[in-house]
RNA sequence: GGCCCCAUCGUCUAUCGGUUAGGACGGCACCCUUUCAAGGUGCAGAGACGGGUUCGAUUCCCGUUGGGGCUACCA
């Protein structure tokens, strides 16, 4: 037995859309093994594609990746940049009669296709090309004829064992002679893919199922190339509610998306982590990137594609939230709440202490980052505003609340101290003294605090506002009470 | 159509031949409680079907059915 070299992994997107979170998932998978093994892992743009390719999307892709936490080890390689080292295999291949030009144009092409499909039959590449005698091939090519190049696929099978799948046989003759160079001497996927791997030294390629057809083309590269060939992965997709695959109709399927929606990083990546993987046995599901890192096997990979619940997401999101150091959460509300308008960087970092204890508090009863923000108003403003349906409800009678209010006030301006125990007691005492339960003292005071019918709890929500605020507020409701009489 | 992959509660999953088939999300009920969350407890809910192999199959094999992917001079 020799010791195992650590893997050099690779995350290849297009940069034809967004980062979306099918390729975040598969980039995670590369990314946790990478990080688990002690090996490399690797990032490239495959944007042969020019008419497809934007340099929008791959902004996206980087900060998507960045966003999640899954940083790349080497420079970033974009595929378009090495068309001479493809041009370069292809003529290798070509040398040694891996592969052959075809002149077939794609118009005949689709045209046969097509007659094929009428038939009802299976459309395969007739090698009509390859038959061609030599010296009418260099004719052809001395009069500038425009042609592809062709792999001549030959007879037998290819397999490979899958990490996750085991051993996959696909029979040659199902696989038809593949184009590898277009016509204007650009490399098709499949050709830019190897050519590539190879020159970055990829030994463990790992990446949705839906390759699981170019893999067989592939490995022939591999042999016609010489080159070695690297374990293959492949991994389930990421379908919608409606079992298909995963696509814009779905709604949101960008990273991006979730970012916006106010999901944190950590819980959109355990969360894409337990989608197709499992550590198996009995586990908390709520973990952080290094603890998925500390769990991550191979041996877990699932086969079986599985269904996005954006319900798990915004629970797991929840727990995060809930679980997250109040230093790592802070970075990620405060923009949202100077982006409300509701205070200042400065007013934030002046308050630090007073603003920890209030996201403490906001933050339990919150699924998403914004969340946190809605229920923060009553905390900045100056001036509430009073939801209609909580006035309606628990002011439903001005002339007994706006007594039982005026009271309040003037116990809770008698305290001597203003803290929750002694607030409690004391308004207990008033609540008794005025022959009711303390929710008749409670609630309203929560709508003259707030505005709203639900918060924190009151006494934590008088100390959020200070002593001063909480009075002239109480003060306020009674004046508008005394309107609504 | 051809080729390939897949199949446990609605969803994510545990189980590596012997379990009352466990957990999580969601749902429902209850508890806690000044509201809402959070938390706690409980309830409903699954091995697609048919053959084998075996003393014994969710688990191994074959078939059927169902779902998915690929089938370009896209990636």
């Amino acid at each position: 037995m020799t010791a195992p070299t650590p893997p050099r992994l690779r995350f290849a997107p297009s940069p034809t859309g967004y980062l979306h979170v099918g390729g975040a998932r598969t980039a995670l998978f590369n990314w946790l093994l990478a990080r688990k093994t002690g090996g490399t892992f690797l990032l490239r743009i495959e944007d042969t594609d020019k008419a497809r390719s934007t340099d929008d999307s791959t902004r996206a892709i980087f900060e998507g990746l960045t966003w999640l936490g899954l940083d790349w080890d080497e420079e970033v390689v974009f595929q378009g940049a090495n068309l001479e080292r493809h041009r370069a295999d292809a003529a290798r291949m070509l040398a040694s009669g891996a592969v052959y030009r075809c002149f077939c144009t794609s118009e005949e092409l689709t045209k046969r296709r097509e007659e094929a499909e009428a038939r009802k039959e299976a459309f395969k590449y007739d090698r009509r090309c390859d038959l061609l005698p030599p010296a009418e091939v260099q004719r052809r090519v001395s009069a500038g004829e425009p042609h592809v190049l062709r792999f001549r696929v030959p007879a037998g099978e290819t397999a490979w064992d899958d990490l996750v799948h085991g051993v996959i046989t696909f029979p040659n003759k199902d696989i038809e002679d593949f184009v590898i160079l277009r016509s204007d001497a650009t490399p098709i996927y499949n050709h830019a893919v190897v050519s590539d791997d190879i020159a970055m030294g990829v030994t463990l390629v790992m990446r949705g199922d839906d390759h699981i057809s170019n893999t067989p083309k592939q490995i022939l590269l591999y042999q016609a190339l010489g080159a070695t060939l690297p374990r293959f992965g492949h991994l389930p997709m990421i379908h919608g509610t409606d079992g298909k695959k995963l696509s814009k109709r779905h709604g949101a399927t960008a990273v991006g998306d979730y970012q916006h929606l106010g999901i944190l990083p950590q819980a959109m990546v355990n969360f894409l982590a337990l989608l197709g993987w499992s550590p198996g046995g009995d586990f908390d599901e709520v973990m952080s990137l290094e603890q998925l890192i500390e769990a991550f096997s191979t041996d877990g990979l699932l086969r079986k594609a599985s269904v996005f619940d954006p319900k798990k997401l915004e629970w797991m999101n929840g727990q995060h939230l809930s679980r997250l150091p109040l230093e790592a959460l802070e970075p990620r509300v405060t923009p949202l709440l100077i982006a409300a308008g509701l205070a200042t960087a400065d007013d934030l970092a002046a308050r630090r202490d007073w603003y920890f204890t209030l996201l403490d508090l906001l933050r339990v009863r919150s699924r998403l980052v914004d969340d946190i923000v809605r229920q923060a108003g009553p905390y900045f403003r100056d001036t509430i505003e009073y939801d209609a349906d909580a006035v309606a409800k628990q002011w439903k009678e001005p002339a007994v609340v706006r007594p039982l209010l005026a009271a309040t006030r003037e116990t809770l301006a008698a305290l001597p101290d203003w803290a929750p125990a002694t607030m409690e007691e004391a308004l207990r005492a008033l609540a008794e003294a005025q022959g009711v339960g303390g929710g008749k003292i409670f609630q309203p005071l929560r709508v003259a605090l707030t505005g709203l019918g639900v918060s924190p709890g009151i006494f934590d929500v008088m100390v959020a506002l200070g002593r001063a605020r909480t009075l002239q507020r109480i003060a306020d409701a009674e004046a508008l009470l005394g309107t609504m009489g």
